[in-house]
DNA sequence: CGTAACCTTGATTAAGATCAATTCTCGTGG
DNA sequence: CCACGAGAATTGATCTTAATCAAGGTTACG
């Protein structure tokens, strides 16, 4: 009855056993998002973390103009706003803190479980194996975010592009040697234009306009949200 | 006779005994850099972490057509490349991990201790209090990676030389409240304009014009390394 | 079908990078 | 102590990329 509210699947739980889990559950609150609604605000005060069961979701800053930034792009499995947990932890007087950036459901339906911070340290107080994954996780991210600074810095939107749409092939095909000729080079975008033009840190009419150029060099062919690499070698030279 | 090889002012250490200490320098190297002198290159075989004992180090990316730019820099107590670490343990399969970015020392006789992983691990295998303190600082870090990002994709240079020289005054009184009128509004750049610019995502020729601008607005004076901030609200009104 | 959200296209503008000289600063050796 | 020279910083002129502004066109969905 209920598919959805499998917390299992959050790979930060994984280690976890069935008594824990279900103490997490216990104190923990699971709810559906529509597209488009707001999950948190930058200037909320932070209260837990959260994990992303089914849907969407991302984590984006708007600038005063109203331009918006997306930073992750968060998938079922994931887990956001751990990070301000360990601030908290490092600072010796208590002090207000807020969430990092924005986050919103982008998928209909997109189901979050929110876990508070306290009972949650409490319970994973000196496991070190839980430790150690957001370690891991942490040092993911953070290796992202570097190569991502790199990209908006030092690549033009072409480039950036590029890579976003390489890594893509990438992840749909983690062992591609073994992957017959069908569809292998067919990415279907599962975010809007619009937000991956924010992901890439440019807006959508530039976006547009970068993807016509690489049709009318005819290494990728788009058809509405999916988008078909014919030439690999070409669409590689760009991220050299 | 060793005041550079004191390394219990690296912050990650700062919860370890004696004896702790004396293993780490034990199974760990010391060594003096030059300024300008290469600590790696984001193409090296990743071997251990780093921590800064005396001087300052840049972390940096470069771009094919050559341009530069600023990731951190690291002061004297702070760790750095400590990331790939657990990306190694995250994963499975043994894979041949490179650092995450190049780095350089960039003040004259930059001390460094290089602490390689697998002794260090063993070392703090189980112990709790180092693994929370790493999750400290890589979500100090991962906030600032946000910041950073948000700088970038959403200021324009002048907003972003506003927020860094306010954070720079900060950083020299924590508590200005009780500071004394003279000097409260001195900054002493510890970097060159060349870096600070490769910091903010810009160049030098950029920077060198909105320093310009600033000072024609009576908001700062700059005389070399040092600035004078003249109207404090004036800038902060820049960084809204 | 109708309408709203999404996407594309064109014309224009603006921010900042690039290119090209100077000028400034400071450490070093005569 | 001064002069030299190299690296650092500034300034000006120009160019490039991508943002902005302004219409249209397409798609999806009730």
């Amino acid at each position: 009855m209920k598919p959805s509210n499998d917390i299992s699947k959050i790979f930060l739980f994984s280690g976890l056993n069935e008594n824990e889990l279900q103490l997490i559950q216990d104190f923990s609150s699971i709810k559906t998002y529509s597209k488009g609604e707001i999950i948190f605000f930058d200037t909320e005060p932070y209260l837990g973390f959260y994990g992303v069961i089914e849907g969407l979701v991302k984590i984006y800053k708007i600038s005063k103009e109203g331009r918006e930034h997306i930073i992750h792009l968060e998938y079922p499995g994931c887990t956001f706003a751990e990070v301000p947990m360990f601030e908290k932890y490092s600072d010796s007087r208590f002090q207000e803190l807020t969430y990092p950036a924005n986050s919103m459901a982008i998928e209909e339906n997109t189901v979050v479980i929110k876990v508070p911070v306290k009972p949650f340290l409490e319970l994973t107080n000196r496991n070190t194996d839980i430790y150690l994954k957001m370690l891991a996780s942490f040092a993911k991210r953070l290796r992202f975010l570097n190569t991502h600074i790199e990209g908006i810095t030092l690549d033009d939107v072409t480039k950036r592009l590029s890579k976003y749409l390489l890594t893509e092939i990438e992840k749909e095909h983690p062992n591609r040697q073994t992957i017959k000729e069908k569809q292998e080079n067919l990415i279907e975008l599962d975010i809007s234009k619009y937000d991956l033009a924010s992901h890439l840190g440019t807006i959508t009419e530039t976006l547009s306009r970068v993807l016509k150029k690489l049709q009318s060099e005819d290494i990728i062919e788009v058809h509405g949200k999916r988008i078909v690499i014919k030439n690999l070698a070409s669409l590689k030279n760009y991220i050299k």
